[in-house]
DNA sequence: TTGACATTTCGTTATTAGACGAAATATAGT
DNA sequence: ACTATATTTCGTCTAATAACGAAATGTCAA
């Protein structure tokens, strides 16, 4: 039981099935989705743990980045189910294109330019 | 996507969670909830327009009571889906045992008992 | 219509969540 | 070791949520 609320606490917030939504495209740093969503790194962090913690993210240190992913098969079903309900209720809607479309332009970006530029504003 | 944050958000909560559990077995009216988590008739209220408020369930008057119970096939597909997520994910869990035990004993009763206790605690 | 009573709504209170910036942590390159 | 920088953690503030009891609503029976 506890496990599963985590899933679903988890999911009630717009921010966080958002994310879903986009690393449904491949795996993105936290700084990425910052600038993507136009929230504090700090918050996004804060964001990307309660997902991490219910099991719905996996994460991937490589040099000065962190990268978060969509978990593999070997996540529980609970968990494999509810991204593919995510997907599959949301994948289609006009927040999913909009989103989409602005990542597109993100990931064109260095990264590195990405982030610097968080820091400034 | 208001929609669908409205499921996640309805999910995003113990109780809730398990009122959608114990409707499987049928349907059953305020007062028999309220008995089952000893929580004020107010709460359940408010719990059960949560819920229905997500189209996750449905409600049917009769004489004195209002009786709730899952919603049939004509529901939006991301809310079978949900339902079957919990359902599956739950079902065979400690805590669903419990209130299933507990949910049978009340069915055991009357209703206007259960409803007259509620009101003298 | 009045009374009984199941449910809902309202007002209040306490806890939980989400946001930020600042400070701490960790890692890569010099 | 030191600096730069990506991320996390911490402290704080505000907003949202869950709980209750009291009052309002609606329905049935007398």
């Amino acid at each position: 039981m506890r496990d599963f609320m985590r899933i679903t606490k988890a999911l009630a917030d717009d921010n966080r099935v958002r994310v879903l939504l986009a690393l449904k495209a491949g795996e993105l740093c936290v700084c990425q989705i910052s600038e993507m969503f136009g929230l504090a790194t700090s918050t996004i962090s804060k964001h990307l743990s309660i997902l991490y913690d219910a099991g719905l993210i996996e994460s991937r240190k490589e040099e000065r980045w962190v990268y978060y992913r969509l978990p593999g098969k070997e996540a529980a079903a609970s968990v494999r189910e509810a991204i593919d309900w995510v997907q599959k209720s949301l994948g289609g809607t006009p927040q999913a294109a909009e989103d989409h479309k602005k990542l597109k332009q993100i990931l064109k970006m260095d990264p590195t330019a990405i982030c610097q530029r968080q820091l400034r504003k």
